[in-house]
Order: structure tokens, then sequence, then C-alpha cells
DNA sequence: CTTATAATTTAGGCATGGCTAAAAATAATG
DNA sequence: CATTATTTTTAGCCATGCCTAAATTATAAG
């Protein structure tokens, strides 16, 4: 009868499940640092957890070769480290637009459903649900997807904010995680794909007037710059 | 920033999630019990954890008012620990049915997977699945998938074993979790909803004859237990 | 009905991953 | 540059769930 006994060694052979804590640390170092080093208090942050506790886990991570860490002076990713994080995301962004393209999940209800199956699925899951979903290069806030070996396709990432009256821009991804925020641009109809027509901005620039589906609709400058696409040269008619 | 510091009370108030363990354990005396009462032993086997880990567990079960414990005696569910199982029942069912209608399980895979994901998965997810499934009454090996308010759907259960030479036979469940059994029926063309014509037993009951999509097999007396089904008193031409 | 065997529990550990309180290092400020 | 403030770490705990070895209780056999 194989009992689960096996001693841990200090550098880990094989490729014996990493715990869902583990995965969450080194996705949160990702989105926190991506390249630069992640403090203890921003990680502390991030995970609600208290920074005692991310101490001890970074030297941890430390031994298990997935960060290089210094005390007192954050910790940063090792490639494997970051190949694990990116596979979380891949993991992630999958189900998020698997959620809510076959069962109708709404911003509120995708996301924390998406964070414990990640932990859950396995990697043939995971490449049996990107086939079923046609191998999707973006997830539905337009977020890309890491493709299986790592790589991050590219998306256009000019806000809105930035555009000029008169233009027009293409939503190619809306940079928040919000539930609320993304529900208010679903409810204006701003999505990745949709184009929208710049009337002007108010003077200061607290504020921008636009076209949306031919509506005229205001936007903070606040919500202008979470708003990313391409700006048109040749607006369509 | 709301840390997770709520001390356990002896008698839980709200909802708060029962760790994986806890539902593998009432899983398993389920599976092992049914209605009676679960030997530590017989759960030990059934999880693969040893017996003073079990002994500890069905004390705290007990505290938690999953089941009914007394010392030596073995463990049987209350009314509460039994919904909790037959809902667990239901999540793995359903994901099993989902792996291997939608995504292309084999057998071999498509348990251990639905072992993890019933765990991950929230209400909202199995009942959005069930919809996606358009509400299967028993998954893809004739298991009766319990319905949210727990009960069990009639699943006719007569051996192949106690047909008779001549009768026709229609598969409605494979009484098998393993996964080279569940191959070799699927090899076989035996599946639910499939009609068996019994030709004759082998003298002495060893062995059964029939003819399966008019193709003539032999199938010994252990894999016929495992086929149930309803005998047809009107064969189809 | 006593004894050997099998099942079960108690006792005592260990690893993981949280926490708080207090100490130490780093950074910011007068 | 000394001092205060902030960040981070160390120290010491706790709960969960698993383990082995050694009792204990129940059961089967003589």
């Amino acid at each position: 009868m194989a009992k689960n006994n096996a001693k841990q060694d200090l550098k880990p052979i094989s490729n014996p499940k990493i715990s869902n804590s583990v995965e969450d640390y080194l996705k949160a170092i990702w989105m926190t640092a991506q390249d630069g080093a992640a403090s203890t208090n921003a990680l502390a942050e991030q995970l609600n957890i208290a920074a005692p506790s991310v101490s001890a886990m970074l030297s941890k991570l430390q031994n298990l070769e997935f960060v290089v860490y210094e005390r007192y002076k954050g910790a940063s990713l090792t490639e494997s480290g970051k190949a694990k994080a990116l596979e979380l995301l891949r993991r992630h962004r999958l189900i998020e637009t698997f959620l809510f393209e076959s069962f109708d999940y709404s911003w509120d209800e995708v996301h924390d459903e998406a964070e414990q199956l990640e932990h859950a699925v396995s990697s043939q899951f995971i490449e049996r649900l990107a086939t079923f979903l046609d191998h999707p290069t973006h997830d539905p806030h337009g977020d890309p997807i890491p493709c299986p070996n790592g790589n991050l396709p590219d998306t256009p990432n000019t806000a809105l904010a930035e555009a000029e009256s008169g233009q027009s821009f293409v939503v190619a991804r809306l940079l928040s995680q919000a539930a609320d925020v993304l529900s208010y641009f679903a409810k204006l109809g701003i999505q990745p794909g949709k184009e929208l027509k710049i009337i002007e901005f108010e003077p200061l620039g607290g504020l921008v007037h636009l076209l949306i589906d031919d509506v005229p609709r205001a936007l903070s400058k606040e919500l202008a710059m979470i708003v990313r696409g391409d700006i048109v040269k040749t607006p369509t008619v």
C-alpha cells in the first residue's frame, strides 16, 4: 500500500505537485513585479496574508528555486518560477474565457471561480480546454493568454485617454480586474473589438466625450486610462 | 484588512467551506456504507490513509455533526453528512460526464480529474454545468446522478449474469470504477443503451456467450456481474 | 471461557502554512 | 548625521491532517 511517505528533499527531484499556496505566491510575484523584485509588504497586501508569513514563504520559494530572494530586498522570479507563474496565468485566463463564454458567468463571478479551478485542473485539461475554445489568444477583457511555451501574445496598449479629438479608437483590452469596473464598461458597450469615436476632451482633461454605437457618452479620465487599444488611422465609415 | 482569524466554534454557525479531506471522508463513508456504519479499516483502505488518521478524523466529523460515531463501532452519516456526500457525488458524476462528452476524456483519465475538480468547483458552477449538459440523470457509465435535492434517479440493476439463454438485455450501467474494466467494455461495444442478445451460458456458469452488434462474444461471469440493465420481454427485431 | 488474532484507538511526531508580538534593518526627515 | 518611521524578519504559537509505534478493545478459535 503506497503511503505518501516521501521525505522532502532540499532540491526536489521530480514534479511533486506544487501547493496552492506556492502557486498563489508565484502568481502574485509575477503580477506585482513582472521582472523586478516584489517586496514582502506588497505581496502581503496582494495575497491578504500577514507579512511574516510572506517572509517565511519567500525563503521556501528560494529553496525551491522559484525565486531569488535576499533578506530585506524582496524576491524576483527565476526562469522556472516565471514559467510556473505564466502557466498559472494561462490557466486562469483560459478558465475565465470558458466560464464567460460557455457558462454565462458575469464579471463578478468569473474571477473567484477561476481562482479555485486553476489550482485543481491538470495540464491535460487545460490543453483540451484550449482546443475546445479554439485556442484564443486573449481572454474576454482582452488580457493576453500566455502560450504553452510562455510567450505572451502582443496586445495593443494605447490608452483611450491618450487619443485625440476626432480620432477613432478600437478597444482591445480593459486593464482592470475589478468586477464593478468591468460591469460598468459592459453596460456602456465598451468591450474588446468595439470601435469608439472620440468627440472631444474636456478642458483640463478630466473627461472625454465619445460615441459608442453612435450614442454620445462621457467617460472620466480614470476610466479612459483603463481602456486600451489602437488609434485608427483610417476611420471606418 | 480582513484576516482569516475566526476561531473555530464547536458547532459551526454558517458554511465555513469544508476541507477537501472532510469531503473525501464523507464520500468514502457513503460509498462504503451507504446507510449502515463504515468501519475504520474499510475507510482507511478506501482512502489510502492510515487507520489512526481515520480514527482521528471520524471524531472530528462527529463534532461537525456529519457522522454518528461510536468508538470501535464505525461511523454512519447523519442527514447533513449524507446530503454533503450526495452533493459531492453529484459533482463528481456531472464532471465526469462533462469530461467524457465534451473533452474526449478516456476512462483512465476521467476519474482522477473529476476527483480534483469536485472540490474546487462552486455550486453555481455545478448548476450551470448541469444546464450545459442538459440535466443528465446518469453519467456515461450509467451511474445515477443525484438531483440537487439528493434524490437518486432509478437505475435498472439486473445483472447480465442473471439473464437467461435466448433473452435480450439492455445495458444501463457498468458497475465499476476501474479504468481497465471500463475500457475493456468500451472495446467490446458494451455501454449504456446497448442491446445484447444472450446465446447461452456455459455449463457451470463461468461464461456467457452473447451477441454484441450481431458479433458473437464471450464474457466471464465476473464481468457479466458488472453489467447491469434490464431483461427485454419483447426483443426488438 | 480463555487465548490468540484482528481491528481500533491513544500517544507522540512531523510538515505546511497561517498568526501575533517584538526585534532588527532600512529608509526618510529634521 | 542622528533620530524617527517604516519595512521586514525572528521568535514562538496554532490548526489541519497525515504518520508510526504501542496500547487497548473486540472477535474468533481452541
